[in-house]
DNA sequence: ACAAGACGTGACCCATCGGTCACGCGTGTT
DNA sequence: AACACGCGTGACCGATGGGTCACGTCTTGT
């Protein structure tokens, strides 16, 4: 497991400064395994500084506000960082001329989406599992209900220009994107639940791939369930 | 907070066993008071066996598993239990004759979800909050898991009837239902995610009433988000 | 009325863990 | 070469909390 968010080194800065830097990226680093495989209660930091080889108390100097410290950056530059990445790649870019693109373009994102959550199981697993726990605290649920806010606000934005088009019934944007994003949560979660199924039942969610899985969810979402009107899925 | 899920008490039972079991559920109904609003880590067993007014041996005496059979107790019959009355109440008795049925129940269920949501917060957060973070005890995964496949199973069920009628589009119903509830717990979640929102920012999800939320999702989830085909919403 | 046992009790035990701090090594400076 | 200081270090501390057990009380059966 490794970062993907950090800028490349800046070779402005000093060797002390780097020296820093990547020691800072080591400790996230350690801390984003054990994290990912204890959840944040179960995480001791303990572990965290024996993983990443150092002290308790170098870990203590690079993150004074220890534990909590390490989890919040951590979610913002990692998970959230990530999920922000993916939009500009996929949505923020696109342009929509029909239905079938606006269509293409969720379906794109979302498959971005699981792509990224196969990469990254544990930092999402980390945000799926322990954000919520957060709530429980007011200052923390004020941090994560902004980003999470944020982010639905930028996959509302091109659902708004898509309504303005007629290309999409004139629902508000900002529910669908945050029924869209929880509809992903969902899916990750309850498929989660079921990855390690007793006895032989069948997977719920037989999709192989994270395209197969995107698809299903922007047909749903898109064409709907009802068979009446018979929808001539756009393709791509 | 109290229970709604105890049978009647049976009168076949001698005084010493409705003793037991009103101290058994005096107990589950702390239990479930302190995990919902300190979520399953943040509990104490003190804190239980104090609000329940017993001491803490009696507890143990009667859930010799402590904290762990506890909430897994209160899961599987408060929880679970619920989600399940509301189906009984809704889904399964329904029949088809029209897509606008189909619609319609399912439209019902998600109704009834979120109505017993509102009605039982703190149980069901428990559930989204912690349920999920037990998923890191496989024998406990397995628990979770089976009862999730045991419930989507049901969900499941009357779409099948529907597309055997021609009435939804072929989809994979088990697929179809997983996405459903994974949708509605996601939704659940973010929701919960923004309800105490920083600054003024607006609410995504501005609906009032469990009922316009159900209808929100099912419009989405049926009729599709495409304005091309214009769906006839078919009136309930 | 007395004995016996069932059952509630909370003080106690000990493991765990987040966080601290006095020490000393190594680096860079004079 | 000697000195000084930044910084890494891990032993240590205090709090917390899950689980136990010897004791007392209250019911029950004789």
């Amino acid at each position: 497991m490794s970062f993907d968010t950090a800028p490349p080194p800046d070779d402005t800065l000093g060797r002390r400064d780097r020296e820093r830097l990547a020691r800072r990226r080591a400790m996230l680093d350690a801390a984003l395994g054990v994290f990912g495989d204890k959840g944040f209660d179960g995480a001791t930091v303990d572990e965290i500084a024996e993983r990443a080889e150092f002290g308790k108390g170098t870990l203590y100097n690079y993150f004074p506000g220890g534990k909590d410290e390490l989890y919040l950056t951590l979610f913002e530059d990692v998970v959230v960082g990530n999920l922000h990445r993916v939009l500009d790649a996929t949505l923020a870019t696109a342009s929509f001329a029909t239905a079938g693109d606006v269509r293409a373009a969720y379906c794109t994102f979302v498959e971005g989406v699981f792509v990224n959550f196969e990469t990254h199981r544990p930092q999402h697993m980390l945000f799926m599992r322990d954000g919520e726990r957060m709530m429980l605290d007011p200052d923390k649920a004020a941090f994560f209900g902004d980003l999470f806010d944020r982010f639905v606000e930028r996959v509302a934005a091109p659902l708004d220009a898509a309504i303005a088009a007629g290309l999409v019934r004139p629902l508000p944007s900002r529910p669908v994107a945050h029924l869209l994003m929880g509809t992903v949560r969902g899916y990750l979660i309850a498929d989660d639940e079921t990855r390690c199924l007793p006895k032989g039942r069948p997977k719920p969610s037989p999709f192989a791939t994270p395209g197969e899985a995107a698809s299903f969810i922007t047909s749903v979402f898109f064409d709907g369930l009802l068979a009446q009107p018979a929808v001539p899925a756009d393709p791509a």
